[in-house]
DNA sequence: ATCGTCGGCTAAACCGGTTTACCCGGGCAA
DNA sequence: TTGCCCGGGTAAACCGGTTTAGCCGACGAT
């Protein structure tokens, strides 16, 4: 009953396999098997007598061949196109992985990050053992999205360009983003920056089917109604996250551009420009009015409470492994389901009347 | 060719194995392997035919099964005794995390989450397929603590029980409380209250050797210099979240306390009882100063901006890594690592001189 | 002509489980 | 007594790859 094999320098102690309690137990390795999956099928002194022997051993079931002959790993992936250390960084994220661990929490399913292995997102699809993937911020116009579909695993999109033979679930960009700036709007802004997220990789244009197109679309039509239009130097884009922010603000302050009022697709990047703004001494709203997106729980603590548009991040996490865990059932696999859900503007502090000095 | 099969209702596409590409080029499935993993081995002309075909025919090789013989999982497990759905909703998490992320993608791991699988620990360490695990926040009489080391998967241990025989990483607890506690008392205040963290499983007591533990000594410490003992009803816990923060600071002030100062274990805790002093019209730090632990990103953005002891969060997770990757890597088996970094008090606008009429 | 070697490829064993098909003996009904 | 069923267990196939050992033919050296 020595399970330890010494090599060259370490030594580690051995895993016992369903062959070593087997043995140990006088029985074959079906019998160890069923005593732990249909202990039915064993008389019980047998079944006992195995699962003791298993404890003695310290025998555990190796996942993996587990996972090899069940055909399945009770395990969801949460893609994502950029970096795990980018995302995390921005407290949406957080609040959207809330959802979906609470859904794959009480299904039973673990979660697995996918982020690009050494920059292909395909390879570390490949690499992943999942049984389905919810994928956020996935651009229809990915180099790699082909391959990633063809990898045959369920997937559920959120925030990504809608594709057919996919399940989705999405949010109101173009209302959300429409009523930020209407709101502005009302207030006498005219002069604005819109502060959107960078795509996943640089050098790529919008893609205006994706979460930045569709909110840029809802700020431009707002604007168009009035008959104003927001040239392209008035959109900058950087990374989702406070830093993101203060960045982007500075840089266009270095620019000579001075707008009235910021529209930030992402309330991270919102806080991130009213930060910069408080160190050039400019004051919120005072000087510059600023609009989030998203409403993060932080939005409503931050000084002054940040005017933004809400959106159900958790909820989305939670629907998207929902639908998820259906397609993996294998049920509804003919028409896939697409939900959208609402969005609203929440005023707060963070907003107000321009200057009648600018004005 | 055709690699459909119908079933019931449903009609999903058979991945092709490797002894389909292997028929279909003529050659063993050895050749087949060879072409992906030691193309050196075959003919150049087999070998681009060999991928030819699989590429036709959408061939990757089953992740499963790689691991399985691999004997690896390039993933790294990231263990919580909260359920993810609560660790999430705290910032500090997030920004460990992408220290974790940091290193683990640069060394080409996915990064696999073990929380809770219907309540056990230990069954959920048992499913996952890593080759490494860092726990964060582990205690030592956690009561599947024996069981998950029996998994015989190497570990290290962060802002847990040191264990001798894993490598861990820890910061300065008791400096860093001791030195929020120096602080506070150098600005007169007598009359505190501590808010801690709550131990994952509920009904537990406080573990000495934890994370709340240490930084509840070095709050005592700096206390027990001047003669002042902190009785425990002076010490409540909640969940470390903004949320839990106000539940916390309400029940205290229903109870009747009226401490001037608060030193919270959590930032996210302090913001929530920020929060709810001001929904109380306190003001902060004019009635009450508040202390933090943490030092998360936020803590500068709230008004007032947070005296909070700092610790660095995403070098943790980098830390961890690093040393996770050294153990599976087989060396330094031996004598594990352990390393305690440094905390420092940082001084914001949280905290100020007791008020002299209550002073 | 013979032998050794080497490039190119394959059959079979293996990773560690689960599942299918079947065997064996005892009890019960006919 | 025969036939059948059933409880309790096993051998072998299987999941989908990788790896080891070795085969085969060509080519160069002796």
């Amino acid at each position: 009953m020595t399970l330890v094999r010494e090599s060259r320098l370490e030594q580690r102690t051995i895993r016992p396999r369903i062959a070593d309690v087997a043995r140990e137990a006088g029985v074959s390795k079906t019998a160890v098997s069923f005593a732990f999956n249909s202990p039915d099928r064993l008389s019980p002194e047998t079944a006992s007598r195995i699962r003791v022997v298993a404890e003695q051993l310290g025998y555990t079931p190796h996942p993996v061949a587990r996972m090899l002959t069940q055909r399945q790993t009770l395990t969801i992936g949460v893609l994502t196109p950029q970096a795990l250390s980018v995302v995390f960084s921005n407290p949406f994220f957080g609040a959207f992985t809330e959802g979906v661990a609470t859904v794959a929490e009480e299904s039973g399913y673990a979660l697995h990050f996918i982020s690009p292995l050494h920059g292909s997102l395909a390879r570390a699809m490949s690499r992943a053992t999942v049984d389905g993937v919810v994928a956020i911020g996935l651009s229809d116009d990915h180099p790699e999205v082909e391959e990633i579909r063809r990898a045959g695993v369920p997937i559920v999109l959120v925030d990504s360009t809608a594709m057919p033979d996919h399940g989705s679930i999405e949010v109101d960009d173009v209302g959300g983003a429409r009523a930020a700036a209407e709101h502005v709007i009302g207030l006498g802004h005219r002069d604005i920056l819109i502060i959107g997220v960078e795509p996943a990789l640089p050098s790529r244009t919008v893609d205006p089917g994706g979460v930045t197109g569709r909110r840029l679309r809802g700020y431009r039509e707002a604007f168009a109604a009035i008959d104003i239009d927001i040239p392209d130097q008035r959109v900058v884009v950087g990374p989702a996250s406070i830093a993101g922010g203060i960045a982007v603000l500075n840089g266009v302050w270095e620019d000579g551009l001075r707008p009235t009022a910021v529209l930030a697709m992402s309330d991270a990047m919102a806080i991130g420009a009213m930060r910069a703004l408080r160190d050039m001494r400019l004051t919120v709203p005072g000087d510059v009015s600023v609009v989030g997106f998203d409403d993060i729980d932080l939005a409503q603590h931050v000084d002054p409470p940040l005017t933004t548009v809400h959106q159900p991040i958790r909820r989305k996490g939670e629907e998207a492994v929902r639908l998820l865990l259906t397609v993996i059932a294998g049920r509804d696999v003919a028409r896939p389901e697409h939900r959208r859900l609402a969005t609203r503007l929440i005023v707060r502090g963070s907003t107000g009347p321009v200057r009648p000095s600018r004005g």
